[in-house]
DNA sequence: GCATGTTTTGCATGTTTATGCAAGAACCCT
DNA sequence: AGGGTTCTTGCATAAACATGCAAAACATGC
C-alpha cells in the first residue's frame, strides 16, 4: 500500500466520521502504529488535520483567523442559538446566509452530515463552510467591507438575484414588532432586501439585545419571519407579538 | 512493446483505479522497473499523473487535499518567496490574485502601509487581506470549489471580466518555458486566462518542484511573465530561458 | 551496403525513502 | 503518585529511486 493512499483513506475517514484512532488505522491498513503515527504527524504539519493524544481530529481554526474574533460577546448565547438554529435545517435545502457573528455561530454548528446549497456573502460563513464536504458554497463577491465580513454593492446584488432559497438565515440588525427587520447600513440592507425577496422563508436568531429594536434601514417587513431562535430568557410579550405575525418561535 | 502503449495502458489504469505500482506495472509489461520508472517520470513530467514513492497516483487527489495541505510543504521557501514576490508592489495599484497556498502566503506578506485594490476568487486570500484596512477587497464569488480553495465558473468569469489590473499574481500549477503556464482543472484555467487577458502584466512565484513542469490545461504563453519570483536554488538554465523570454527574475 | 547517430532498454552504482523496532519521554486516568 | 498507554527519537534494513553506461534496435545519410 501506497504512502500516498493511506494518507488519502486517512484523509476520507476524518471527513466522514470528525475523527480517527491511530490503533485502528494501524490495524486497518496493515502497518505498525508507528506509521501511522507518522503519517499522522505528516498530515498534521501539512494542515491537515489535529494531532490529538490518540489519534487525530478535523481542524477548524480556520474561522478562529477571520472576523470572528469581534464574535467574543456573548460567546456562550450565540452558540446555544446556533445549535437551535440549525435544527430548522433539512437535506437537500437551499440557502442564504448573510454576515454576522451569529450567522458564523450557526454555519460553524451545521452538521457534516447534511447536503446543502449554500449562498454567503459572508467571508466568516464561507471560511466555516469550506470544510464541510456536503455543502455546495456559492460565494456572493463583490465590494468587500471590512466592517461588516460581508460583499455589498451591485455585483453582489446580481449575483443574489440569480439565486432561489428555502431559507434565508437573517443576521444582525435591529428586530421590532411593528418595523420590522432593520439594518445599520444601506448597502448592507439592499443585499439582505434582495436575499429576502429570493427565499421561500427568513430564519432569524436573535439575541435579547437585538430584539425591541431598530436601526434607520428596513429589511423585511415583521410578518415577513419564518423561524424566530431566540433565548430562554427572551421577554414573552415581544415573542408573542411576532407568533401572532406567524413565526415559529424556538428556543435555544 | 511500444513505450506509446505502455503509457496508454499506465493512464488507463490509472483512471480505472487511481493508482498504479511501478513493481506491478513492470511484471505485467514484461519490462524492467527502470524503465517502468523512466515511463512514470515522463507522465509525470508531461502532467498526466502524480509520482509517489512506490508508483503514481491520479492528479485528482493532489487537488482533493485541500489547499492547506500544499501550504504546509515547503513553508519557509514559501515565506521567502512571498517576501520577495512583495516587492514588485507600489501604492495605488490593482491586482488580481488568485489561489494556491504561496498566493496565500504572498497575500499575508503585504506591507501594510500599502495602498492597493485587490480582486481575488480565493477565500484564504481574501481573508489574509481582510485584516489590511488601507486594500480595497474585491471578492470575485461563484461556485466555490474545495479542492482548489478559490471560486471559479460563469459568475467568476463575470466578475473578472469588469475590472482591469495592473499585476496579476498567478499560482502557477507547471510552468515550463515552452509550453507556459499550465493548470490541472480546466474551470480554474479559465478564470487564470480571464485574469491575465485583464491585466498589464503576470507575477509568478514558484518553488523548485514548479519549475519544469506542466498540467493538462494552458494558461498563459511563456513570454507573459513580467516577474519570475524563484528560490536561489533554481536551475540557472530553466531561469535563462524565461530571462530569454522578457521576464524579470527575483531571487528570494 | 555501410557508417553514423538516435532511441530504447537493462544493468550496476550509489543515494534516498519508508518502515519497523527499541528506548526513553510524555501523557492520561485512577 | 503510579501504572499503563501513547508518543517521539534514533537506528537498522530493505525497498525504491536516480544516474551513468553500454548494448541492442532503429532510423538516417552517403
Amino acid at each position: 500500500m501506497l504512502t500516498e493512499e493511506r494518507h488519502q483513506l486517512i484523509r476520507d475517514r476524518l471527513a466522514a466520521e470528525g475523527k480517527v484512532l491511530a490503533g485502528e488505522l494501524a490495524s486497518r491498513f496493515g502497518v505498525s502504529e508507528d506509521t501511522v503515527r507518522r503519517d499522522l504527524r505528516e498530515l498534521a504539519k501539512a494542515g491537515q488535520l489535529r494531532r490529538v493524544y490518540g489519534g487525530a481530529v478535523t481542524l477548524a481554526p480556520f474561522a478562529a483567523a477571520t472576523i470572528s474574533q469581534r464574535s467574543g460577546h456573548a460567546v456562550e448565547e450565540k452558540l446555544r442559538l446556533a445549535k437551535a438554529a440549525v435544527g430548522v435545517l433539512a437535506s437537500g435545502q437551499t440557502l442564504f446566509i448573510d454576515g454576522g457573528s451569529t450567522n458564523e455561530a450557526i454555519a460553524r454548528a451545521i452538521p457534516r452530515d447534511l447536503e446543502l446549497t449554500v449562498a454567503t456573502n459572508s467571508l466568516g460563513v464561507a471560511s466555516a463552510l469550506a470544510d464541510l464536504p456536503l455543502v455546495e458554497l456559492i460565494v456572493l463577491g463583490g465590494r468587500y467591507v471590512r466592517d461588516l465580513g460581508t460583499c455589498v454593492g451591485g455585483d453582489t446584488l446580481a449575483a443574489v438575484a440569480q439565486l432561489g432559497a428555502d431559507l434565508f438565515f437573517l443576521g444582525s440588525c435591529g428586530l421590532d414588532a411593528t418595523r420590522g427587520v432593520t439594518a445599520f447600513d444601506s448597502a448592507e440592507a439592499e443585499v439582505k432586501r434582495a436575499m429576502a425577496r429570493n427565499s421561500a422563508g427568513i430564519v432569524i436568531a436573535a439575541t435579547n439585545d437585538k430584539l425591541a429594536t431598530a436601526a434607520p434601514y428596513r429589511v423585511a417587513a415583521p410578518d415577513a419571519i419564518r423561524y424566530l431562535v431566540v433565548e430562554r430568557t427572551a421577554p414573552a410579550d415581544i415573542l408573542a407579538d411576532f407568533q401572532r405575525l406567524g413565526a415559529e418561535i424556538r428556543f435555544a
